[in-house]
DNA sequence: GCAAAGTTCA
DNA sequence: TGAACTTTGC
């Protein structure tokens, strides 16, 4: 069975709200590491993957592998009737038929319980490769955020150029071009706002705005977002998770071919 | 060429955003005395009347006349992606195709730039003439604001009074009817609160709150506003710029004929 | 604590 | 497309 105890409902709100717009139905594989999740997105542009490890959890039980397939749309509308500050339990037999949630106010005073029916889902094994990439950014997620939101009223895409200067969004559309330059920056006052490339040769990528502003929905659940870049392998967006757990959200999103010029 | 340089982005985020809703294209002229706008509503009701003199820049160039045929729409677009202490820096060739439009944030860690493609627009020359008025009230921005958002729950048009006492907006609509009077007054303590009239005779027109109410999205730029009356007359709400440059954002709104009772 | 902006729903 | 609600910045 499983019994997994989160201080901070917030916390899973956030991360099915980032995840709910790019996939319908999905498994939570549960195991005695912690509750994992991957899946392609209806168009099998994205693949979401999150990592819950059991650090992460005020308590953490799962004696046998577990795969509960909830269709995120329900979980969305339950997950609304929690505080942000709730705890919430999740729990499920060994082969069960309802994922168990429970929602207990930080006073007490007020314990909300519901069961949410599971549904068979074909586990498509996604095999992502592990990947040295070539350059890796470390900016503030807020802000990947705005550029993201800024070039999309301009494009439908964006290059993504690193080099060991900074990064540099560019984009072109209809009404004129835009482009973003951030240079790396160590601020040693206010380090939140820093920005590091680790880069062993520059990337010059174009992905799709649409698909990476919705990504950043995941804004919230981290102050800072790594992007890892190789030439024609996915981009890969990283959340952290629950700082010091190993805990993590990740997106990849395939570059668009032909595109880059 | 036009080489132009603005310490905060926000003041030119704030006249595109108090003019945009008003009209969709529009040349903005630029000259060796800085740059101006000048623009009736797609209605040909109101008339939009912007001047940046060369001192309101932290820089400024301009060799010949250039006009530059923007839609608003898409500065708008560009102009969302400045942070509001970002330095702004508008440059445009002597024949151009595209302004560009660069924003540096104040850590110079982050540079943006855009390039709007520019548009030919027919200049309908616009003679505005020079008019003595009647009565000039000036007063808060905000308050005024507060006031044409108020009585527009109430109404379409607002009657505004002007006589030696004060300053009295009265409206009247299908649930009721409103007025608010405001006594000419000099505070001393405060004053960014005093209200001055100045008049050599009483007058009392009628106007649309509903241009009024966009004309006053232009409240974040000046603590005060002008509006200066006459008979026949459209009414002119001035919004000074940059303090002691001399320039301005202006509106003019015609009155409505035969329903001032 | 309020106002403006964004997002979601109708 | 607009309106209401939520969220964020001042």
């Amino acid at each position: 069975m499983l019994e997994a105890r989160l201080t901070q409902a917030s916390l899973f709100k956030k991360v099915v709200d980032a995840i709910k717009d790019l996939v319908q139905d999905c498994n939570f594989d549960c195991n005695d590491s912690g509750i994992n999740l991957q899946a392609m997105d209806n168009s099998h542009v994205a693949l979401v993957s999150m990592s819950l490890k059991t650090d992460a959890f005020a308590s953490f039980r799962c004696d046998r592998n577990i795969a509960l397939g909830i269709n995120l749309g329900s979980l969305t509308k339950v997950l609304r009737a929690a505080g942000n500050d709730d705890v919430l339990s999740l729990k499920a037999e060994d082969a069960p038929d309802v994922v168990n949630i429970v929602f207990e106010s930080s006073s007490q005073d007020r314990i909300s319980e519901y069961d949410i029916k599971l549904m068979d889902i074909d586990q498509e094994h996604l095999g992502i490769p592990e990947t040295d990439y070539a350059a890796m950014v470390t900016m503030p997620a807020a802000e990947f955020q705005r550029i993201c939101r800024d070039l999309s009223a301009l494009s439908e895409s964006v290059a993504i150029e690193v080099s060991k200067e900074g990064v540099k969004f560019t984009c072109t559309g209809d009404i004129g071009s835009g482009s973003v330059q951030l240079r790396s920056n160590t601020n040693v006052e206010n380090p939140k706002e820093s920005i590091e490339i680790e880069m062993t040769e520059p990337v010059a990528l174009t992905f799709s705005l649409k698909y990476l502003v919705n990504f950043c929905k995941a804004s919230g659940l981290s102050d800072k977002v790594k992007l890892k870049l190789s030439a024609e392998v996915p981009l890969l967006v990283e959340y952290p998770l629950s700082e010091g757990t190993n805990s993590f959200l990740q997106f990849y999103l395939a570059p668009k071919i032909g595109d880059e010029e």
